[in-house]
DNA sequence: CATTATTTTTAGGCTTACCTAAAATATTTT
DNA sequence: AAAATATTTTAGGTAAGCCTAAAAATAATG
């Protein structure tokens, strides 16, 4: 039984893993919840103590396989708590994170995949992150950007990279949304703004908000 | 906002309360929440000083209004969730107080309302118990025991005193379920337990079981 | 009504998870 | 590679919520 802050230590240092960087660091640990390093020093100590990451002094965290299993549950949890608020509860994609963020402590197997059933048994979230299973297996999909695309090429938009509320909501405004099929028609040389196709529609995005959509090339 | 402890002792001292005691006593609460006496002597402080108790050394503490509106709205989302779980997870009756006890403390006015929505606006939880709607008004039933009733009369069954997950599987077996139709047929003089027709057939119950069920004549 | 028993509070400790400031280690720059 | 900078850890504190044991207040009893 791990503690609300043990979960969401493990959590950050799972998202905070890259393939190519080997340790998490401690400041981007603190970062990332708002903490200080001391503390995040202190928790990777426990952590480690349970087997849960491997902790070198001054050299970060890794999870290990325990670690991450844990991880993902809690992330498998959050992300089928923001399909059932999405699904069943009429919330938009920008209001689910800050509730999710207290359903994925919720600590009962049974109740995460019954929701799981409930649900149909659902894929990705309501911002296109894929669901892990049961076991803790989590498909990932290469990560594309809109930015990475070459003039004339589509795409389909598949996720945000940014899941901030504002950014949702601009993209809302947008009438960009996840699914639409995006067509790069030209980017403006001074400010690397994209000019693309959405439906029928025509509009200019900067080269921050493209970077920060996902899509596969179609 | 509260913490967990602060909204559980809320809980407890509004289940305590009784119209004849004034005072909720430290022990009463002590047990309640599995805790020490000086544990619940420190609490008390804190919760009279955010005024949600009134709180009198060695005399008890009383809930406040806004004490009392605060516990309701933690007993309305518990009994919401109940019903959740029971409606649409298929979880049964015995399963779902402690999943209910992590849920209860979720934030978010909105969530409570749509679930309530969403779950059709129930006013009874799976074990009978009324459901306060977001003002905090709740509709208290007299509750009347099986074991009131005289020889010859009969009662629905509406609910338990004793909602423990071993006596509601007891139930189950005995197929004593809410809404069931109860005739109270004979009284063994040595034991006090009690002859009842049910449905189509007849059982017997101990006064135990019988003090257990809550019944409105019919 | 004084004595005994029970209940409640106080005093002093412990753990978790934070914090700041100082010390130690790594990394980068010259 | 030595000096300067950045990162991380250690040391020492705080608040919440729990604990045990002792003291104080209340309630029960002869």
């Amino acid at each position: 039984m791990l503690t609300f802050s043990e979960e969401n230590y493990l959590k950050s240092i799972f998202h905070l893993s890259s393939d190519s960087e080997p340790g998490v660091s401690t400041n981007s640990i603190a970062d990332n919840l708002n903490t200080k390093a001391s503390s995040v020093t202190e928790m990777l100590k426990k952590l480690g103590e349970k087997n849960l990451i491997v902790y070198k002094k001054y050299h970060g965290a890794q999870l290990t396989e325990k670690g991450r299993k844990t991880a993902l549950n809690i992330i498998r949890k959050h992300r089928l708590w923001e399909v059932f608020l999405v699904d069943k509860l009429n919330f938009k994609w920008d209001e689910v994170h800050d509730i999710a963020e207290q359903l994925e402590h919720i600590q009962s197997e049974k109740l995460t995949n019954e929701l799981d059933k409930f649900l149909n048994f659902p894929t990705k979230d309501p911002h296109g992150d894929p669901i892990p299973n049961p076991a803790g297996f989590i498909k990932f999909t290469p990560k594309l950007k809109l930015s990475d695309l070459n003039i004339g090429e589509t795409g389909k938009f598949i996720g945000v990279k940014d899941s901030s509320s504002a950014f949702l909501k601009y993209l809302d405004k947008r009438q960009i949304s996840l699914g639409s099929n995006i067509k790069v028609l030209h980017q403006e040389e001074f400010d690397q703004s994209l000019h693309i196709g959405l439906d029928e529609t025509n509009l200019t995005v900067s080269i921050k908000t493209a970077s920060n959509l996902y899509i596969t090339k179609i």
